[in-house]
DNA sequence: CAGTATCCAACTCGATACTG
DNA sequence: CAGTATCGAGTTGGATACTG
């Protein structure tokens, strides 16, 4: 994992973050919110997700206490995923996070460009002009 | 950019963590929260950043329309950058998954290894053993 | 001071195929 | 069914050096 930079202590923000890095976690635990889930099920309800990735991003949230694991010892095999009580939480806690999330325009930024600026016009962002030297 | 997952469309939660989605976004948004600061303060700190991704971060931040940028036409250059309203809601809005993640342990997961497991015996995650059929 | 431009290493994720 | 193993493409962020 890539190195997190330092934080205030008393901030816990970075750790739940790095529970839920992953493409595909949030809807993981979106989709265990109420009720256990097979491994196969799942693999439907998220189309594209392949098994490997699946199954690695379920063993990290495992790991963290997000979810549990429950090995049915039938034949075939059957393994039930479902939310902790700690995980539980974090569903509540993301829900801010996500109402806020619904006033942004859908396609965000991460790779716009900044358009070409007009000759002899320096632009900043509230709109203010100022004019250089040459006009 | 990464295509994420579809969602249920009245969630924004896909949104909102792609515009915090980069190393360093939590930081700014924090250390703007109070008060506009120059780049050359943001860059001292946040130990260990580059120029480059600092710039890159902001300019993001800014298209998303959390991060306002004032350009003084002085010498040497000199550029503010503080939170938007947009994104001091933002701010806010973490609060709660930051008071969840003072819970969580440290060191979190992703890259765990699943420890060995003991011969002749399944392990399930909560403690359960299942003995197989050559004991 | 506040960017820009290159180059590159690390990491994440997907495709695909195979196993108990 | 529920994993596992291997390989490779795409993306992110760091090192470094240069500019108005």
């Amino acid at each position: 994992m890539k190195k997190q930079p330092d934080q205030t202590p008393e901030c816990g923000l970075g750790r739940a973050l790095a529970v839920i890095k992953g493409k595909w976690k949030p809807s993981l635990i979106w989709e265990l919110h109420q009720r256990p889930i097979r491994f196969g099920e799942l693999k439907r309800r998220l189309p594209g997700i392949t098994e490997k990735v699946l199954f690695e991003q379920l063993r990290q949230l495992e790991v963290d206490g997000i979810v549990h694991r429950e090995v049915y010892d039938e034949l075939p095999a059957r393994v039930e995923y479902s939310l902790t009580t700690f995980g539980a939480g974090l569903n509540a806690a993301v829900h801010e996070l996500a109402e806020w999330g619904k006033r942004l325009p859908s396609p965000t930024s991460a790779v716009a460009e900044r358009p070409p600026l007009p000759e002899g016009v320096i632009r900043v962002s509230r709109g203010v002009r100022l004019h250089d030297s040459t006009s």
